[in-house]
DNA sequence: TCTCTATATAACAAAATCATTATATTCCGA
DNA sequence: TCGGAATATAATGATTTTGTTATATAGAGA
């Protein structure tokens, strides 16, 4: 009885898509972003002054990640709140912070 | 009682080196690539044939990996074996095929 | 309406990525 | 040592990303 070896699990299609969110979690400003954003919402000055960002630099990262769907976002007064919104990238977190734990130095 | 509330458990540092390693993950080529050799090592143009990419892409994604400490590499006769060689790949490809079992669509 | 604050966007230049073509290197067998 | 197969690298141009500067939009309050 011969089976056929599942060479790939993950999908093309779905590779594809994720590849982009994943792209755009190469950032070391975004991932710091999701990290804070993750508990609980903050404005575009918050984030802004937390990480020392320009105002600009912010506020594209933040479109960037919310036009893929990974942040949400909503107004409050003349403040914008963002948020996570993306089971894939609260697992990412999870791996990182798993990652720093165990491993130090080889990743 | 009042206590300082931790806004980010991971520190600058690590999130610079591991962005750098997500960036690299950010292409559909390279996940791919790291999905067929998570298993068993597979010689460079094992993975050109099967994935359908030319020779120089092949061995370019191969070499950055790589130097970025995700795969090890070992020569045997002519043909050089490739393997991934990181805790936080195999992570990361586990949330993927998770993510890919639950959500359909929204990530 | 005017102004101030917060946010978004446009335009730009520098840097990085990407795939292709061409060439080099390495190993094996004749 | 010569030829071929497998892999690596260099060089190139096209595209994308990145951060900056400047400007536009939106809401709150006087």
């Amino acid at each position: 009885m011969t089976m056929t070896e599942p060479v790939s699990e993950l999908d093309a299609d779905f590779l594809q898509e994720v590849s982009t969110i994943i792209k755009t979690m190469g950032h070391p400003d975004r991932l710091r972003i999701v990290e804070l954003v993750r508990v609980n919402e903050h404005s575009v000055k918050d984030i802004q002054q937390a990480l020392g960002l320009s105002q600009p630099v912010t506020s594209q990262h933040l479109r960037r990640m919310y036009h893929q769907g990974i942040l949400t976002s909503r107004r409050e007064g003349h403040r914008v709140l963002y948020a996570v919104d993306s089971p894939l990238i609260e697992k990412m977190l999870e791996c990182l912070k798993e990652t720093q734990a165990e491993v130090r130095g080889r990743m």
